[in-house]
RNA sequence: UCCCCCAUAGCUCAGUUGGUUAGAGCGAAUGACUGUUAAUCAUUAGGUCCCUGGUUCGAGCCCAGGUGGGGGAGCCA
């Protein structure tokens, strides 16, 4: 039998057999041209101002920046109903739908039916008809998607991993889930969160030492900090690749661009070299900037007028500027002959400190900048080592403002470098048997990059504070919500 | 984890050299008025001055410790 039977009753299920109307979203209804049409919407009251004849309300749905504006004869609303729609209230509206008298907007809606879905009392309602400051809205996170900015904040965060989506899926790339629990360490270094269903105040011990062979996965387990190696097993077979998803990292990170549980897209390609992996990534995030500015213009718009001044310039700078490729051993010869006094001291073997690579951004270049080939010791082992033997195929790329944006390689085929990469680092060659598998057979040359979601976020929104990209964030401390 | 700053009304903040009854704007409630635009005007309510201890005749203010928040650094995406 067909399943339709399952399907027919739910149509008689919810509001919809209170009207015959169809909701629309407050989005198309602010650029209709469809007017006098009787129309249903329902949202949340921003604001309300009352007269004796006409009162108006202000209505959003989520659906974008924009409100609808509500007009309400108090003659056919009771006074009473009309007092429960305060700013907060989540309200089902009927009514006409015309062009507006006044001269904020277009169209308006003539309230016909007012329904109060849920009341917000004026003394307790956390979020007042008034601006407020983000820390405070931090503490209020579970309210925040109703306020202009979050809005436009996470409606641009939808776009963005829309976006990675699309560019992907164009471009022939398969998108690979990696696992979140895992046994295996990517960067060999970095705070995990321990996986266990071990009882920690009554672990069983074998020798003084955790028994780990009567945990749920029978080894320490920790949720991902990176699903790279697993994306490049992919890679070794689809060709191109990418995963999408959170991240974890234990440090304990009190910074505005950190988060202990972040989304990361990290593709990864077979038969790409440095300059490949460059291309791509300067390419991709074009596209993500460019899709944001074409698609959601009015939150941006907002985001610029209210948090960062010259937002839009900015974003369009970047379109039009081509990266800078920019060896390691040359960035630091620039900033030792910048003649500036730096903190940290800039030597040849040394990681770049948050200053230099500022200098090298904002005051040398002004516009985005690839590091690549970075000494060997500070880099990780699955970086491909150059003929020099000094220095691997890594390239960082680094965005005014944010700092490092992206982190990624050419990865090492060669089984036997590999290996001896390995040992120097004093990796347990045994825990990376599968890895080590797909140079010994049929290696090909490839390449990859992580891309932090908050962080290329930040740059698009301009919030200053990676917790204010995320719905949820989870810091050091505090994973409220 | 280290360094710096902050904590006073629902929110943002002022509060004199330590001195009687702690203020403003916004928000809220009530009313007036108005096709309004974060409307406007009036009235009213609203305080464990973060917590604990100390100094002092007397602490919102000074001292110590704690808690919470913010900024910077390291680590990175």
């Amino acid at each position: 039998m067909a399943m339709m039977p399952i399907f027919a009753p739910l149509k008689k299920i919810g509001m919809s057999i209170m009207t015959p109307l169809k909701r629309h979203k407050v989005k198309a209804l602010l650029t209709s041209q469809e007017f006098e049409q009787s129309v249903r919407v329902c949202g949340w009251v921003k604001t309300q101002r009352t007269g004796k004849k006409f009162s108006f309300c202000e209505l959003n749905d989520g659906s974008g920046l924009h409100n609808l504006q509500v007009v309400v004869d108090n003659a056919l609303i009771a006074p009473e109903v009309l007092k429960r729609a305060a700013t907060g209230a989540a309200v089902c509206i009927e009514g006409l739908l015309v062009k507006s008298q006044g001269k904020e907007q277009a169209v308006e809606l003539q309230a016909q039916k007012l329904e109060i879905l849920g009341e917000a009392d004026g003394e307790t309602y956390p979020l007042q008809k008034k601006a407020h400051s983000l820390e405070f809205l931090r503490e209020q996170a579970h309210l925040r998607s109703r306020t202009n900015t979050f809005g436009a904040v996470f409606r641009l965060r939808n776009a963005v991993s829309y976006a990675i989506h699309h560019y992907f899926y164009q471009k022939g790339f398969v998108y690979v889930h990696t696992p979140i629990i895992t046994a295996s360490d990517t960067e060999g270094a970095g705070e995990m969160f321990a996986v266990t269903t071990l009882p920690l105040d009554n672990c069983p011990k074998l020798e003084g030492q955790v028994d780990w062979k009567q945990d749920f996965f029978e080894r320490p387990a920790h949720l991902t900090v990176s699903g790279q190696l697993n994306a490049e097993l992919a890679a070794l077979g689809l060709g191109e690749v990418y995963t999408f998803g959170p991240t974890f990292r234990a440090e304990n990170s009190n910074t505005t661009r950190h988060l202990a549980e972040f989304w990361m897209v990290e593709p990864e390609m077979a038969f790409y070299d440095l300059a490949d992996n460059m291309a791509l990534a300067e390419d991709f995030l074009k596209y993500l900037i460019r899709w944001t500015l074409d698609h959601n213009r009015a939150d941006i718009d907002f985001l610029q007028e209210n948090y960062e001044p010259g937002l839009v310039a900015k974003l369009e700078g970047v379109l039009a500027s081509d990266f800078i490729r920019l060896d390691y051993t040359e960035a630091v010869s620039i900033l030792q002959e910048s003649g500036r006094q730096f903190e940290y001291p800039v030597q040849w073997g040394s990681d770049l400190q948050s200053e230099h690579e500022r200098y090298l951004v904002e005051q040398h270049f002004g516009k985005p900048v690839i590091v690549i080939n970075y000494p060997k010791d500070i880099k990780a082992f699955y970086m491909r080592l150059n003929a020099d033997e000094k220095t691997v195929a890594a390239m960082d790329i680094l965005f005014p403002g944010i700092g490092e944006i992206i982190g990624g390689s050419q990865r090492e085929e060669r089984p036997d470098v590999l290996l001896r990469r390995l040992h120097e680092m004093g990796l347990p060659e045994e825990n990376y048997w599968w890895y080590l598998d797909t140079r010994r057979y049929g290696s090909a040359p490839h390449a990859g990059f992580g891309l932090g979601l908050e962080r290329i976020l930040m740059f698009i929104t301009g919030m200053g504070n990676i917790r204010d990209v995320i719905p949820f964030p989870r810091t050091p401390g505090n994973a409220e919500f």
